[in-house]
DNA sequence: GTCCGAAATGCAAATCATTTGCAAGTTGTA
DNA sequence: TACAACTTGCAAATGATTTGCATTTCGGAC
């Protein structure tokens, strides 16, 4: 598959595509599911540096193509954030820490109410926690 | 003021009212926004290590007497988590980090949602970002 | 009042994700 | 081809949070 693609993407993102950027975009579009550093720098197509791959999130976040999330447990999650703002959230479990994809999310009027509070170009981080079925059993 | 309302408010939580404990649910209760731990340790009543701290809040949490926020600045902060369920989220500036709470929370409906996916005791992280009146005009 | 065991605390040190400094390598462009 | 700017690797620093362990404190039993 071509390489082309995601060059693209982070060219006109305004970022650099160098060979270790190009891998790991690839790797988190192709692959859904929110990826720690660890896991991105093990899967990447391309041998790097974790340094690199930090600095690359870091680029990457700051240029909207990806999003965070935070699972609470120490580290944070990256996954592709697709043109359009169609992003999703999560729900993870106290207990086992399995996730799954939840399709939740706020009301697009927020923003209007949070422009009127005094803040512009509004994102927001949500996540859920609770007890899977099995933990919930098993609890 | 009477220290008696926090240690009943520590025991029914099923918490140890130890004097350390009872100062740091003191100042949470009193004081509102969130704090970091390290806020926590230097303003509470009460002198003691920063571990312990730590290991109060850990308690707290746990018992559902606070819950935590995350700026996404390095450091957890912690809030008073009045009953009732009766919590808030707040909107941070991704600039100079100034924040305030916002009176907008997810509909209880979701609950239900996630319930007939499978999780129990659901809960959620909720934060919003965007930049503040004053570093929207400076920027 | 005194004694006992469990739990809480302080202190020092370990963890561990993330960041930073710097020298060397790479890239786009004139 | 040469230059300046940017990227990367490596080593080390950071900084929040956790852990181990010895000591102290607390509540109840005697």
């Amino acid at each position: 598959m071509s390489q082309k693609v995601y060059e693209d993407m982070l060219r006109e993102a305004g970022v650099k595509p160098t060979k270790v950027r190009v891998a790991i975009m690839s790797f988190i579009s192709l692959n859904h599911g929110p990826h720690t550093v660890e896991e991105l720098h093990e899967n990447s197509s391309v041998t790097c540096d974790l340094v690199t791959v930090y600095r690359a999130i870091g680029l990457f976040e700051k240029h909207n193509l990806i999003q965070s999330c935070d699972f609470r447990d120490g580290q944070l999650r990256y996954e592709y954030n697709p043109e359009g703002g169609d992003h999703h959230h999560h729900v993870i479990c106290r207990t086992c820490h399995a996730h799954e994809v939840v399709p939740l999310c706020v009301p697009d009027k927020w923003r209007k109410i949070l422009g009127k509070l005094g803040y512009s170009d509004v994102s927001h981080q949500l996540e859920f926690f609770g007890l899977c079925r099995g933990c919930t059993d098993s609890g």
